[in-house]
DNA sequence: GACGCAACTTAGAATGCTATAT
DNA sequence: ATATAGCATTCTAAGTTGCGTC
């Protein structure tokens, strides 16, 4: 028990040190105040009232029937698998494509007129949305000049008059090009699937864009070995001498250019806290030796008398010089970046040109792993034209190879998405370029995963019946499971593979939870089977919760942790392949991944529901779908460092505030002067004039309401990260449909790419769409 | 059924860019 | 005109899942 103990308050410790900081939000939702908390709070209620019947139904089975089943093949398969969901897989897909559009292929049968009046209508929306936004931004402009111009009784004549005509002319060219935009999108979405495995018939791309060569440092900059003042005492027959060695700079060593290349990594991040790292520099420092001739390697034996300080300082110059630029000189380099991008980013697929997502290789570097990764700072090597798979069409030109190198291999392979691939040297694995995720590609995919976390959706009561019985299983398996997929539902875990020990970072999941991960509290803050989760998962991010359990899932854990010390499995029979083939035993395609998607998007739903009233205005009704988004992101534990810059930008914004309230304050009493003065002289010129007063009080408000409301938004939103939930588990369709019904234009949920990224959604979506 | 590989999604940090404040 | 806050984009690490092999 001790031991246990103590071992529990070092991993703790230890986790402390790195991820302190973010902890507050997930801890202080359990007691939440306000709205966006109480919400998320009666979600969770929901459902935890849910599993508390079912539980009750239940009865509590015997424990010790448990504990003798051993190893023994298991015997879950009694269960008859669902009629309604052991449809093919390839049905389900003709089945989804008949479902979403349907609608508009049969009407496109009954009138072929249909899908440009949709175009249309849905070109109008955005031109609307647009030229709104532009307007209010015009009337902005005008005001400040008018102001200028009372201000300083100077007539801004020519210039602003141009300004405004370039302004009007840029809007023009800026709609016309959307329209082009939209009238070029590949509507893959109103296509026929391709069967089975295959993802394209024809692809022809350039090949991935290089990296440029390493260019040696100029003479000017050197490297110096033996820095540090180190004090030596020499004895030479009976005389010692003291002598002074190696003081700063040392001896100037010219590198080989291998070496020095390396040495360039290091030296330009030695701002940041990597270099600071034993695992790190030990790891950079052996792999730089590989890099040195015999003679450096035989001289640089110590890292700590490495002197980098001139290729850091001129790193750093390089990079403000960079920023101070001329405009011309930045026009210049932006031009030919566009250059690369037009000739590498794009590629044909099926007759259409499509985005490259990540077009260029992996430069060389020093590889940056999170958290407490054991390769950290070791070499991540050049990639060379030889290293490279090439996939692409049969029937497409094969891309160049740069002069004088040759492919690894081109292979022709239509069932796999990537362009090009190549292994990678710290970890093994394999790098691929692929499209971007406006792609059909990627799209489809997308699509097709939303409309499986649909699925589930019909049937998550049964299974979640389901597991609430297993928890009384005899088999110990079969228990583990349930719990685990009770966590998986509940708390949105992730599925937890194994991971190989020493080759990377020491994070868990769901099914790799290990016993000091979880304490169990049988009274915690007025609750009963509370369950404390306190480890690191993906990305070293730390997951800290204090959840109640059901009793059941309680008795379980206990029974679980008997005899185990940390470093044991939680789930010690379970892994995720044995959880997924069951899950998808119950419905096809169902993965634990899957419930984070439906569970994500479910609250989304919901959240939006409870939060929004249709006659908010829209900033009330952003905070409103912020906050829903929030619920999402802290149910799925994405976290952000805090900006750097909030305390500060969060002072500015609360100065802003009260200089509004004064000036309101102000705008209150000078209408009521005006009001007064025109009920006393009766002159319609002053009635008009307490017209725009009136006026400017209601502006000043609701600017006033607008910056009140960003404020809350942003302290809200403090650690938590937003657009991973947006961008990879919030259907699209939710938000769009979200969006009619409130009459919110996109604009203000998505951004330009991930109106493209959505663009399948916002196009086919209408406002009585339901997840 | 364990294992390892391949392919693909998900993730936060770093960097770049632009609108806005000063 | 310039600085900078904050959003957008890029980058690539770190997951999940399916499949073939033994």
């Amino acid at each position: 028990m001790g031991s246990e103990n103590d071992a529990k308050g070092d991993a703790k410790t230890k986790q402390k040190g790195t991820t302190l900081k973010r902890l507050s939000d997930r801890k202080s939702s359990a007691s939440g105040g306000d709205v966006m908390k109480n919400s998320l709070k009666s979600a969770k209620s929901k459902e935890k009232k849910s599993s508390a019947g079912s539980s009750k139904k239940v009865k509590t089975p015997e424990v010790e029937s448990l504990e003798p089943v051993s190893s023994s093949s298991d015997l879950v398969k009694s269960e008859p698998p669902d009629q309604d969901f052991t449809a093919k897989k390839k049905g389900l897909k003709r089945k989804r494509v008949k479902e979403e559009p349907a609608e508009e292929s049969a009407q496109l049968a009954v009138s072929s007129t249909l899908p440009v009046q949709r175009r249309k209508r849905h070109l109008s929306d955005e031109e609307e949305d647009e030229g709104e936004a532009e307007k209010r931004k015009a009337q902005k402009k005008r005001e400040k000049k008018t102001v200028k111009k009372e201000e300083a009784e100077h007539p801004v004549s020519k210039r602003a008059k141009k300004t405004r005509e370039e302004i009007e002319e840029a809007r023009r060219l800026k709609i016309k090009k959307k329209e082009e935009e939209e009238q070029n999108r590949w509507r893959w979405w109103e296509e026929e699937k391709y069967e089975d495995g295959v993802k394209w018939k024809f692809l022809e791309h350039k090949g991935p864009y290089f990296p440029p060569e390493y260019q040696p440092l100029p003479d000017s900059v050197n490297f110096f070995y033996k820095g540090p003042l180190r004090a030596v005492i020499i004895i030479t027959g009976q005389r010692a001498f003291l002598l002074l060695r190696g003081c700063r700079p040392g001896e100037k060593v010219k590198l080989s250019p291998a070496a020095e290349e390396v040495a360039v990594f290091f030296a330009q991040m030695l701002d940041h806290e990597y270099t600071t790292k034993k695992v790190f520099r030990e790891n950079f420092f052996k792999d730089w030796r590989k890099e040195m001739t015999p003679d450096e390697r035989s001289l640089i034996k110590d890292l700590e008398k490495c002197d980098f300080s001139e290729i850091h300082a001129m790193h750093k110059a390089k990079v403000e010089a960079r920023k101070n630029l001329s405009k011309e000189e930045k026009q210049a380099l932006k031009e030919a970046n566009q250059k690369i991008v037009d000739e590498y980013g794009y590629c044909l697929l099926d007759h259409h040109r499509e985005r490259i997502g990540n077009f260029k290789i992996e430069p060389p570097g020093l590889f940056r792993g999170r958290g407490e990764h054991p390769k950290q700072g070791m070499l991540k090597k050049r990639i060379q034209p030889e290293d490279v798979i090439i996939n692409c069409g049969k029937d497409s030109s094969t891309p160049l190879p740069p002069a004088g190198h040759h492919w690894k291999e081109v292979r022709h392979d239509n069932t796999v998405t990537w362009l090009a691939s190549w292994t990678e040297n710290i970890q093994g694995s394999i790098k691929y370029i692929m499209l971007n995720a406006n792609s059909k590609l990627k799209g489809e995919k997308d699509w097709e995963k939303y409309e499986v976390a649909r699925k589930l959706k019909s049937c998550v009561e049964s299974i979640r019946n389901e597991y609430l019985q297993d928890l009384r299983s005899r088999q110990m398996v079969t228990r583990q499971r349930a719990v685990a997929l009770y966590f998986i539902d509940k708390l949105a875990l992730r599925a937890g593979n194994e991971k190989e020990e020493g080759e990377t970072a020491d994070t868990v999941g769901c099914c790799s939870l290990r016993v000091e991960h979880i304490t169990l509290h049988e009274q915690l803050d007025g609750n009963e089977c509370v369950v404390e989760f306190d480890f690191l998962g993906k990305d070293s991010i730390r997951y800290y919760n204090k959840v109640p359990v059901i009793k059941k899932v309680f008795k379980n854990l206990k029974l679980f942790m008997e005899n185990k010390e940390p470093g044991d499995e939680l789930f010690d029979r379970l892994n995720t392949a044995l959880l997924n083939k069951h899950l998808s035993s119950l419905m096809p395609g169902l993965t634990a991944k899957v419930f984070r998607t439906y569970n994500a998007s479910i609250t989304l739903q919901q959240q939006l529901k409870e939060l929004t009233n249709k006659s908010d205005n829209v900033a009330e009704k952003l905070l409103s779908y912020n906050r829903a988004n929030r619920a999402v992101a802290i149910l799925c534990n994405h976290q952000r460092a805090a900006p750097k810059t909030f305390e500060q930008s969060m002072a500015n914004l609360q100065a802003k505030i009260d200089a509004r309230k004064e000036q309101l304050a102000l705008a209150k009493t000078e209408l009521k002067q005006a009001k007064k003065e025109a009920k006393s002289k009766g002159d319609p010129k002053l009635q008009s004039l307490v017209e725009r007063k009136k006026a400017a009080v209601k502006r000043c408000e609701e600017q006033l309401l607008k910056m009140e409301v960003q404020a809350t938004d942003r302290e809200e939103n403090k650690q938590i990260a937003l657009g991973t939930s947006k961008l990879n588990y919030l259907d699209p369709r939710i938000s769009v449909a979200w969006c009619k019904n409130m009459d919110v234009p996109i604009e203000k949920i998505y951004n330009k790419t991930q109106r493209e990224k959505f663009a399948w959604a916002i196009d086919m979506t209408e406002a009585d769409f339901e997840f």
